[in-house]
DNA sequence: TATTGAAATTGATAAATATCAATGTAAGTT
DNA sequence: AACTTACATTGATATTTATCAATTTCAATA
């Protein structure tokens, strides 16, 4: 397995082709009342606490899945990329909203309301052994997250999530991947402090795997990175 | 919510109705081919990297979930009590265990055969219904437990670990419950060293919040515990 | 009962990480 | 072009946590 085929695999929900192929019956229920909604960076597509109304699919853009500590910090937990489809726990749980999913850049999103998803869920065989299927796959994901959170330093999960940004923001094309995300956001992925995580890529920067210009983080050497991250 | 509920639903997987009251049909199925299997503890229900081969029960005992680093580190992320099952993930997702479960005490328990396990699934909406559920809820549990790693001190983890040991060690009789832990499995499952975790539990000692007898652990203070955790 | 061995505990110290307080820098605005 | 402002960066330092090396304790076993 390749290392990206690995990044996909291992801490990706992976989630893309969920509602792909299915009867033209189902398909129409979906898009029913389908819509797409426009988000600047920094708005929120729902709140943790808040009753789920629907479930999303990002169009363009990325989002980010947050949650606050009891005391104001934000840690985020994963990036969903173009595709990547989101919001669907807390319908299936019939909970509410355990996490909040905020635009990191400006974003389209469509918006598939409840109870249309749940129609298609009941009705559709394949999409509900489909759910299971995925949802099942994110326990693995999980499972890598909490033993790098565990497990290795920050300067690991550092490079770690150098790799998993690079896998969200490249576009598979040759052109050199810009990663946009500030540190603050990066610190809350890695789960460190802000300066801790400068420090780090200070370093980085030092041992020429990669360069930034201001928000933006470009990977200049991957397998170096791969080297540091020492996962796998 | 008292803090009981809080931890069986934030810190919990809820699984052990999962195929409570379902129809005759259903029922005769699952127990096909049921057999009980006995492990002393140490001994492993199944592998990380293994071939799923089915699915599993706890009747009697405690069993953790585990990983192991590439350094061959031990990350412990679950502990399942009687009535807990284990080992779904693996075969709903189609992928190999991606952790070990291990008896943690002697243990007894329940073992389902993959085809019956997926003919139930494949026969009973009410079945494949409580499984999107159970997995979508373990999604919060999960966001909870990275939230904890990434953003919570070793003392605050020390604390909520041991809580949440109580929750699964802890009969709901009035007597004292017997939280019995090794310290290396303790440290991995509050994600630190040995010694660190030793540390606390000292600490936790002088200030009366628990006492200690070898490799047993009792709380004489939940509720101070609970303060120091530092959750919710 | 004496012995042994595994596990818990302790102490000293090193290393990693967080925090606090400035300072620098680039993009957008007046 | 000067001015703001939001971030990024840096330095100094405190705090937390890990590591290494003994030492102690307790239960099982000879």
């Amino acid at each position: 397995m390749t290392i990206n085929e690995l990044l996909n695999n291992q801490y990706s929900f992976n989630n893309h082709d969920l509602f792909s192929e299915l009867p033209d019956t189902i398909c129409k229920v979906i898009k029913a009342n389908m819509v797409t909604v426009y988000y600047k960076a920094g708005q929120s597509v729902f709140n943790e606490g808040e009753r789920p109304k629907g479930i999303y699919r990002v169009k363009k853009g990325k989002v980010k899945k947050s949650t606050l500590t009891n005391f104001g910090a934000q840690h985020i937990f994963y990036v969903c990329k173009e595709n990547e489809y989101l919001g669907y726990h807390a319908i299936l749980s019939q909970e509410l909203y355990p996490d909040s999913a905020i635009a990191l850049v400006d974003s389209e999103i469509d918006f598939i309301a409840e109870k249309d998803f749940l129609k298609a869920v009941n009705t559709s065989h394949v999409l509900s052994q489909r759910l299971l299927k995925n949802l099942s796959h994110e326990f693995r994901v999980f499972i890598n997250a909490t033993k790098m959170l565990a497990k290795h330093t920050v300067r690991e999960r550092s490079a770690l999530n150098l790799l998993i940004l690079e896998s969200k923001f490249g576009n598979g094309s040759k052109e050199e991947t810009e990663i946009v995300i500030n540190r603050d956001d990066l610190a809350s992925m890695v789960g460190t402090a802000k300066e801790s995580v400068v420090r780090m890529l200070k370093d980085f920067k030092e041992e020429q795997l990669i360069t930034t210009k201001r928000s933006s983080i470009y990977i200049k050497d991957y397998s170096g990175l791969v080297r540091v991250a020492n996962f796998q």
